[in-house]
DNA sequence: GTGTATATCTCGGGG
DNA sequence: CCCCGAGGTATACAC
């Protein structure tokens, strides 16, 4: 990694054309080759960026660097404060908990909890439009269709109501009810999956995390 | 701005759990208080962060950054490579051109562009849900909805179809047909707008831009 | 403040 | 490669 602190001009040309007046900001040039453009503020997002792959030209008092989309942005330098280098190796990477793939996990484990007696068919069952979370028969024997998210808005309900659309078209499946699954759902959304018939239930992670640790405890 | 590079092993407790296990990388504090954590790769967007606001308590071998909402980042610090302070001052900011509100205005003054005759009602119509990009009329003096997108893709069309069941509400609008305009459709995208009865049209910005200046030409 | 729409979103997965 | 879906999305704007 190359960290460049420089007074410099900047332009953007590709999906939209942007400019930076002349100011002192930081360069930051990683070693996949992308490159950004830092002021000290405006959270971590750069100013500007290119990412990987790309070419970068590199002359006297500019960075050309373009990639085979037709972007290219210019670095123009006026006045280099610093320049340092860095071999910083592979990182291990991350690892995380409490996303939406572990709270699928958790529900597929005990999908009662989303309501009495459901019982699970498949995780991810596929339709035309992409896979629907979890397809579940209820004490009646009806397919319901389940759709988890961690915050759920209106967006959801939507992706929803396209999967429900597809699955009521199958004659094997037919009637399809939808089932909206989520740690927190926002009134609009609640409000137009009533409109449409879903049925909305809001799980608490902690509680289901919980359930998980009795069970396993009776093992 | 505070660039430090070193040896470190981080932990973010908040809306999940991640935790980065140890390696040697760069850590950028910014002067508005966030701080962000870079490995050698990965486009611009950091491994781990906090943004402003915040509370920075730093210690011997550890920074702890938590704020109101109850997330905590901390960072254990086991070997400095090096560390360097910059004042980089206030950017002058940047000037863009080119995205969805430039291509609506210019739709907005040429609507002959999506289709013949049509003609501007009102930018940013309002619905109970949101305001419509453009309602038109054609040259039956039907109304047409317009959603106006840089790149259209399926959640564009169930925002348009959205606002056009709210519009069919309305009894001196109805019946409203749906117009989709875009740079680019995506294939999915103009097969649901098709199945919907939507109308779709990708114009050249270039091309409208070019338009706009040979009508000012004339004045 | 919440909710909605945008973003050069970034990033990962699947066809 | 594109498309889709998720994100600690961040960010701006309206109500």
């Amino acid at each position: 990694m190359r960290i460049l602190v420089a007074r410099c001009s900047v332009k953007y040309e590709g999906k939209l054309d942007a400019h930076l007046p002349t100011a002192k900001r930081l360069i930051m040039a990683k070693a996949d080759g992308c490159v950004s453009i830092h002021s000290d503020g405006g959270a971590y997002k750069p100013l500007m960026w290119m990412n990987a792959p790309n070419r970068l030209v590199e002359s006297e008092d500019a960075w050309v660097i373009s990639n085979s989309k037709g972007e290219r942005l210019t670095i123009t330098i006026e006045e280099v404060t610093s320049v340092v280098n860095f071999d910083l190796g592979d990182d291990p990477g991350l690892q995380k908990d409490g996303v939406e793939a572990h709270l699928q996990e958790l529900l597929a484990n005990n999908p009662e909890t989303i309501e009495e007696a459901l019982s699970l068919t498949r995780r991810e069952y596929p339709t035309d439009i992409g896979p629907v979370d979890m397809l579940c028969r209820d004490a009646n024997n009806q397919a319901v269709a389940v759709e988890i998210k961690r915050r759920g808005g209106i967006d959801g309900v939507e992706q929803l109501t396209r999967y429900l659309d597809f699955l009521n078209k199958d004659p094997k499946l037919r009637p399809v009810r939808g089932a909206f699954v989520a740690q927190e759902i926002t009134p609009q959304a609640k409000v137009l999956a009533q409109d449409r018939g879903i049925f909305c239930v809001e799980v608490d992670y902690e509680e289901l995390r919980g359930i998980e640790s009795d069970i396993l405890r009776l093992f």
